[in-house]
DNA sequence: TATGAATGAGGCTTCATTCAT
DNA sequence: AATGAATGAAGCCTCATTCAT
């Protein structure tokens, strides 16, 4: 699971003629710079200082910097998604199941916050990186299917209202698990922190979970 | 030898002369620079050209790029909130008050996507401009109040559950609102568009006005 | 005529705020340096360096090293073409006055390497500036008509052979006026420098000047 | 452990274990890449990419840049030098002789801009390398003794005048030759194709042979 | 003999900012 | 109040070359 780094003789460049560690220590290095200030903001040299090849490798392995900017966007989301096939809800009941979903992502995002930063990031450049990546849009197909399933299984055994949008839905379970962490900085400057401390976090996730659990249910409150 | 300008009340720059005029101007040409492009990502010299003043009116008024930036981050809030005090929900039903208060405010950052994507910029720098922004924060402190009215009369009449915290439900409304604005490029990038057309729009917006509504109701369907 | 360069307490710096000066500065340092190493082979730093302005300067004034180096090539044409301009042939018979023209070319071209040197750099490239410079252009014209003159009155006076090309004579000078130049280094490698010394660019002139003139006349003879 | 090589005599690599052959190779591509973009202007990377071999190959034979470089130099004189040595004049008359040879040289030239090219960009360099080069003097002797030879029997004919220099002559031939080549590029963009049709080179050759015959002959027009 | 990985030095260019008028 | 000219610091990137195997 780990890669063998393998230094014996180590040194500071013990590990070198290893290129898929160089490349993988170049990347972690690139996605904290570029998740703390931007894809202008980020400094190749900064970079470096938090890596241990020279400034050379980097445009060696990723051309220039718009190059390992995407490549850093990849890597996040397929990290991301990674963690997230991880969870298994085949065996619950839909309700449990959605529940756990969006419990689940509500964490999984509070947890990578770097991962929510590169995508704010990408937003400000319009998409256009993850766009020309075919890489990404592979990763995001599972997320869809497995609330699809759920669903399906809540219409059928008549526990959800019928012709849930799954990707309605994502969105929804989406939108307050990012913001929770995308717009924390404004939000706690203009309102205080109490949402952000672990309570209030505990507080705000049920409150998620019961919220789009109901609106997901059978019989809704006649208007 | 000298230039005549002669620039008395017409011409081109017949408008200077008025100081807040020019500051105006900048603030605006500055707002849709950074919003486009960030705050390292945005060029004085882009902002200048959008602008019918010199670069170094910038300086003389604005002090530096930074200073530039928070001012027209205040701008933005000012703006945006101004747009807000307009609504006037004192006359109606706690729950259509916030039913029209939820559609309001989805529609009107739906509207307003440079304000939107000058507070993802502010929330990339944590924040750091607005927390040292007295102007702003006095601006939320009325939308709060606002729902903070609509809560207590709901509970009153027992329409609402009790005990609604104001901010959370705030925190509710924005995220939703917010998300479908800021993170409209990857979201459509990566699950399509269909959200995102006037009738998804719509479609949204009913559905987040409806589940919110719910999640405030006086009784929940118990767990 | 020249540049009033008012450099009053002059200094190193005196002179600034003279746009035209400064240009002119760079222009002749880049002449310099494009000449001696060629478009890749020049470095902006030496440029620099034998300015009195900044590296700066440069980009302020031709945008990059290739746009410097397009301009370059224009002021060496146009320094050229104007110095040939004085040449005035109106008054002189057919015959003397090709000789003549014949025998300035030569010298002239000698007289300036540097431009010489230019001309082989952008052949080298293809001439790919000089297609996109319409200033350039414009300059050869005249010195076609020159010769397109003293074709015509030639022929009208019998002294030349009917149906000379002007632009195959001008070929023709330029050859070996230009080779002259442009390959004295390895033509002296290779025979010798015997060609190159006073005498030796005295006596070639003379035979390029009969050689040509032999050609233009009216009776050659019969093969 | 060991790669399992395995190119006896066949496969991509099958042609390997030839150094001459990797030479030559490497020479090739070299030649290439410098006629078409100068000594400083080529790249190591696409010479290696024109190539058979790997980089590491270039250094190991020819030392650096400016080493191969000579000996890219080296060789395209080698090769045109050949050419012109199968060009057999011991049994025409002194006329014909040159005649032909003014007219081979034009057409070989014209054939060989690779070559020319070369030559231009070691003008460029002042002819450093080629001064460093044994190998290339030699060649140059041969031509030489070529015009040696028809001088001398025209003169003893009485067809040609008396005490030409052959040097002179050969580099009569070669101005008009070389520049036909090397000044294709500018003198086009200037004075448009036509001189460079064709037929329009066709008719240059006849124009230089019959200037070049008119310039040697035993009684000029007096003048 | 051969190769993919690695690199230091140096090149070109950009940017926010200030100066002289 | 206003401007065009000027700049130093720093950024990104390229290149010939060498190393480890």
């Amino acid at each position: 699971m780990t890669v063998a780094t393998d230094d014996r003789a180590s040194g500071k460049r013990g590990w070198t003629q290893n290129p898929e560690a160089v490349k993988q220590d170049i990347l972690e290095a690139a996605t904290e710079e570029f998740a703390a200030h931007g894809l202008s903001g980020a400094r190749i040299d900064n970079i470096v200082a938090r890596t241990r090849t020279s400034k050379r490798m980097i445009y060696y392995y990723f051309e220039d910097k718009q190059g390992l900017y995407a490549r850093a966007l990849e890597a996040a989301y397929a990290k991301v998604r990674t963690g997230e096939a991880a969870l298994d809800l085949g065996q619950l009941e839909p309700e449990a199941a959605l529940a756990r979903l969006v419990a689940f992502t509500f964490d999984h995002h509070r947890a990578n916050p770097e991962f929510i930063r590169m995508v704010m990031i990408e937003n400000i450049h319009n998409a256009e990186n993850l766009v020309a990546s075919d890489v990404i849009r592979g990763l995001n197909i599972a997320a869809i299917e497995k609330l699809h399933d759920i669903c399906r299984r809540g219409e059928a055994e008549g526990v959800f209202r019928d012709g849930i949008d799954p990707v309605a839905l994502h969105w929804q379970i989406s939108a307050v698990s990012f913001f929770n962490v995308s717009n924390r900085p404004t939000f706690a400057a203009l309102f205080g922190g109490d949402l952000f401390t672990e309570a209030g976090q505990d507080a705000l996730r049920d409150a998620v979970v019961r919220t789009i659990l109901q609106s997901a249910r059978a019989v809704p409150i006649p208007d």
